[in-house]
DNA sequence: GATGACCTGTGA
DNA sequence: TCACAGGTCATC
């Protein structure tokens, strides 16, 4: 996804219309698909007959607790997944990618009792399933992130801020577009060595992590920053003018300002 | 820590 | 036909 703020509206969807109902099937047509040596035929055996009571989040994993003693569904979206409840799609499309409804694109599927589903609908394939997924190795969730947490996290890492800010298992949940949009709203070049940060840069980045998080979520998601427009050849810096620079940092495409990003 | 691989769809 | 896409993993 779909970032956090894509798995959080999953999450509030599966929380509000996929809880407490039976499962009588699994449906599970990709076997690439289920990781860790998962099969379609053992999901089956520990789902079937029982209900999702929680629907719980870890930066982009969203894992749905089950009744009785059952294992946790751990559910990824990748680049492309979106969970779909009884033919209904959470949030709003996604930007980047296909967003039809061609039933191959549902990779996993819960079939209720009651006739509905909960499915994920992934065209690119990138997302995953599995069962008690390790959310351990998943770094503080973004929206719990506290300066002091962000501190931390950045000492002692050579590696551009983006990076860093990427790295699930220091920050979980941030990915390409909200940590441009992070970056751009502290006014802080991703491309900076973390550590290098004074604590100003760290405070201005801790609070624009935490605004960013809480504007772009009412806004509708990740792809609503106010750079994002501008993420595009030609694309003026809609705080200042000037031309926005697209460059690889960290492995991914970054759009900066470079007037007041330093 | 940087790079390429994974997979498929879209638009230039 | 090609470049690119909001993620993650293995590998050097």
């Amino acid at each position: 996804m779909p970032e956090i703020l894509e798995a959080e509206t999953a999450r509030r969807l599966i929380e509000a219309a996929a809880l407490g109902r039976e499962i009588r099937a699994v449906r599970a047509p990709d076997r690439w698909y289920l990781k860790d040596g998962l099969t379609p035929a053992a999901l089956g055996r520990v789902l079937l007959g029982r209900r999702l009571v929680a629907a719980r989040r870890r930066g982009k994993l969203l894992c749905c607790d089950t009744d009785g003693g059952g294992p946790t569904l751990g559910l990824h979206l990748g680049m492309s997944g979106r969970v779909v409840i009884d033919g209904v799609a959470a949030g709003d499309p996604l930007r980047y990618a296909a967003n039809g409804d061609r039933p191959a694109w549902v990779r996993f599927e819960l079939r209720f009792a009651d006739g509905g589903s909960l499915g994920l609908r992934d065209p690119r394939r990138l997302g995953s399933v599995r069962l008690d997924p390790d959310e351990g190795r998943l770094g503080i969730d973004a929206f719990a992130l506290r300066l002091a947490d962000l501190r931390s996290v950045l000492a002692g890492r050579r590696a551009p801020l983006k990076a860093v800010l990427m790295d699930q298992t220091a920050v979980a949940g941030l990915g390409n577009l909200l940590v441009d949009e992070v970056c751009f709203r502290a006014g802080i070049d991703p491309a900076r060595p973390a550590a290098a940060l004074d604590a100003d840069e760290q405070r201005r980045l801790a609070r624009a992590v935490r605004t960013t998080l809480a504007v772009l979520g009412r806004r509708g998601g990740s792809h609503t920053g106010d750079h994002t427009d501008a993420r595009t050849p030609g694309g003026r810096c809609p705080r200042d003018g000037a031309e926005m620079v697209r460059r690889r940092v960290g492995g991914r495409t970054t759009w900066s300002c470079p007037r007041h990003q330093r």
